[in-house]
DNA sequence: GAAGGAGGCCTTTTT
DNA sequence: GGCCTCCTTC
């Protein structure tokens, strides 16, 4: 490699940048000695240094000479993968002084296996027959694709209630995700819709031809096709030749395929690193298979080296104890227990509260105390199952004027007007994306399903998409706006301008938007944000993909990301918590129903990553543990009952005989209430059950 | 015949 | 709040 700094004095051994690691995390930085060595496997418990393990592995095989830009390096996220360069950066840095940044720069393998698949897919679009300016379809486009193609098929309008869209989705996606026959997984996921396998298989082979004849893919697309292009032995070893070393993170939540690739790239696993831990394994729902990081020691011919790291440095003893009794009640468990030398006097608690209102309040109050004492907002997270157990918290932050960013569930990008104005974009960029064009056409007044098809069918079968538009003839009612939309798709398809194409698409939306929305004054700030974000990439297509791929992942009350400089509370789904830490952790809902929730409460393995989930929440604490249980919660509209209150037990996976690891309060505390906090008298009435009653 | 409004139904986790 | 179906209006 021609940035070589071997024979350079830069290169001279570092003194002692691996003496803070311990016997073990070393172990796992140095195998094979910064050369391409055989498969290694760390198991990596919660809070054991794995994120700064792998980052010293990198650095190290960047210090001993490797080519970074001959290494792929996988992880969860985005934000996993920019803290990983970063934190690569700093310590090569410390090594190797200025000149290390030249070489981490190189480093520009790392994302997703979603955003590297995309990359490369079109680096190699040409030889496998792909137009290499396809469009990505994120999982509501390919619904929409679905139910597009479900009516074509006439399967809506069958005499017993066909599948609904998502569910012809999940199914498909699980196929194609666990690479297994559609009826084995029909029988294990999905057992009410085996009898429509025949109907199904039609129905996929129909939605994959239409994504073809739109150059459009989807999220597995990503995948399958890279692992299909991996088939080919002459791509597989070009392609596997590119990289010298592998790293994936977070191997516990890999699908069947996504191994396929890996094995596909590095048929005989050197150079090839995974990292997981069983224990955390969460992702089932995707399609994530623990086998993979169970059978990977005995994948290859030669095994793989192994490492465990189960000192954890994140917790307090007590509460590891804890966490260590939750997963230790698990049917099945591959990993140790973890263990710490830091020590507390003080267990996880279990607060009691009377509801979810009171449970907000409860958070409140303790975050503005742990403040006082000295813990930032943002070294503060309140985690929950579901996104919108955090709804009346959220309302009693505002109302507090306690600045909070949330992680997980409903994205800034899944709100209609953001989507209207991508739809457009990609419409622009790639014509034969009739889920964008349909998407974007049908704002229009007088313009409904049948125009907006006839429209797209006009398109298609012009020589160029920009005459057919301009000589469509629109209804008679859409006449009005229909001359703007030419206007505006041919400016699109002229010249790309970035990012003024998306302020062009704003000034056209506009008036649809205050048309068609209450709130519009608050939907125009969020497009303004997002021609914020959209300065940030070099050009549409970069946009368009990797914001579907690696969406920004937070909302907040405030329009717009909080600036880097202010404090404000973490709210976040378990789910989107993985792989971080904060000094105070707030559990919401640590009732049956919620954890596990009770669309998860049959199957014994579905039970069992509710379990894995309530571990993971806890072991993101590094100090301080509320776990919290409200007497009694709220849920929606539940068959033919309406809302209603529930009274909840206390979690199942906290049975009696390890409460000796918790401490148990209830909020208020007596006293306070008796001093006048809780204006509420002692006695509960449900009201609504007695008007009920009447009728009954 | 097509567009669009009204009203009933449901709501996990995510690349 | 969004999705789906039904019904009214153009």
């Amino acid at each position: 490699m021609n940035l070589a700094l071997r024979d350079s004095p830069l290169a001279r051994e570092p003194k002692d940048y691996l003496a803070r690691l311990n016997r073990e995390q070393r172990a796992a930085v140095e195998h094979g000695g910064g050369e391409v060595a055989a498969p290694l496997l760390i198991i990596a418990g919660a809070g054991s240094g794995k994120t700064s393990t792998l980052a010293h592995r990198v650095a190290h095989l960047i210090v001993k000479g490797a080519d970074p830009r001959r290494i792929l390096l996988m992880t969860f996220s985005r934000r996993a993968a920019s803290e990983m360069t970063k934190r690569v950066e700093r310590i090569a840095a410390e090594v190797m002084g200025d000149k290390a940044a030249v070489l981490t720069e190189g480093l520009t393998w790392a994302g997703t296996f979603h955003a590297v698949g995309a990359r490369l897919l079109r680096d190699y679009a040409l030889e496998i027959g792909l137009d290499p300016a396809f469009t990505i379809h994120d999982r509501e486009d390919s619904a929409d694709l679905m139910n597009l193609v479900r009516h074509e098929l006439g399967l809506s309008k069958t005499e017993s209630r066909f599948p609904a869209k998502g569910t012809c989705l999940a199914i498909y996606s699980r196929v194609v995700n666990a690479q297994a026959e559609l009826e084995p997984v029909l029988a294990k996921s999905f057992p009410w819709c085996i009898g429509w396998a025949q109907e199904l298989k039609t129905l996929f082979a129909t939605y994959v031809e239409a994504k073809q004849a739109q150059n459009v893919l989807d999220y597995d697309d990503l995948l399958l096709w890279w692992a299909q292009m991996c088939a080919e032995p002459a791509i597989a070893g070009h392609l596997g030749g590119r990289f010298d070393h592998i790293l994936v993170d977070e191997y516990q939540d890999t699908n069947r395929l996504q191994a396929a690739i890996l094995t596909a790239l590095k048929p005989d696993g050197h150079g090839l690193t995974v990292v997981g831990d069983d224990a955390q394994s969460i992702y089932s729902f995707r399609a994530a298979e623990v086998r993979n990081i169970l059978d990977f020691p005995t994948l290859f011919a030669e095994p793989a080296g192994i490492v465990t790291l189960d000192r954890n440095y994140r917790s307090t003893d007590t509460l590891l104890a804890a966490a260590n009794a939750v997963i230790g009640e698990a049917s099945e468990r591959f990993t140790k227990d973890l263990w710490t030398e830091r020590r507390s006097s003080e267990k996880p608690r279990l607060v009691t509260v009377r509801d979810e209102a009171e449970q907000a309040n409860h958070v409140c109050e303790e975050v503005l105390e742990e403040r006082e004492r000295g813990t930032l907002l943002k070294h503060q997270a309140v985690l929950f199952r579901a996104s919108h157990h955090s709804g009346p918290l959220e309302i009693e932050l505002t109302r507090r004027n306690i600045p909070f960013v949330k992680f997980g569930g409903l994205k800034f990008l899944d709100s209609a007007h953001v989507k209207d104005v991508l739809a457009a974009l990609r419409f622009a960029e790639n014509p034969r994306d009739r889920v964008a064009g349909f998407r974007v056409l049908q704002l229009m007044q007088g313009v409904g399903p049948s125009a907006a098809s006839a429209a797209i069918e006009a398109m298609e079968r012009a020589l160029d998409p920009v005459l057919g538009l301009q000589f469509f003839k629109p209804p008679a009612r859409a006449e009005t706006d229909w001359p703007a939309f030419v206007e505006l798709f041919c400016g699109l398809k002229g010249k790309s301008a970035w990012p003024a194409d998306l302020e062009r698409v704003r000034l056209w939306y506009e008036p649809h938007l205050d048309r068609n929305h209450e709130d519009a004054a608050a939907r125009r700030a969020d497009l303004l944000t997002l021609e914020q974000i959209a300065a940030g990439y070099p050009s549409r297509e970069r946009f368009l993909t990797d914001l579907t791929l690696d969406p920004p992942d937070a909302t907040s009350d405030e329009a717009g990301p909080p600036h880097l400089d202010e404090d404000y509370l973490i709210l976040s789904t378990i789910h989107s918590a993985k792989g971080q830490e904060w000094t105070k952790v707030f559990v919401l809902n640590a009732v049956d129903g919620c954890i596990p929730s009770d669309l998860a409460a049959g199957e014994r393995e579905e039970i069992e990553e509710e379990r894995r989930l309530l571990y993971v929440a806890m072991t993101r604490a590094k100090d301080s543990l509320h776990l919290i249980t409200p007497q009694r919660f709220f849920v929606h509209g539940q068959a033919a009952r309406g809302d209603r209150h529930v009274y909840a037990q206390r979690t199942r996976f906290i049975p009696d005989h390890i409460l000796d690891r918790f401490d148990r309060t209830s909020w208020p505390p007596p006293s306070a209430a008796a001093a006048g906090r809780s204006p509420q008298p002692g006695i509960r009435v449900d009201m609504k059950a007695r008007m009920r009653g009447m009728w009954r």
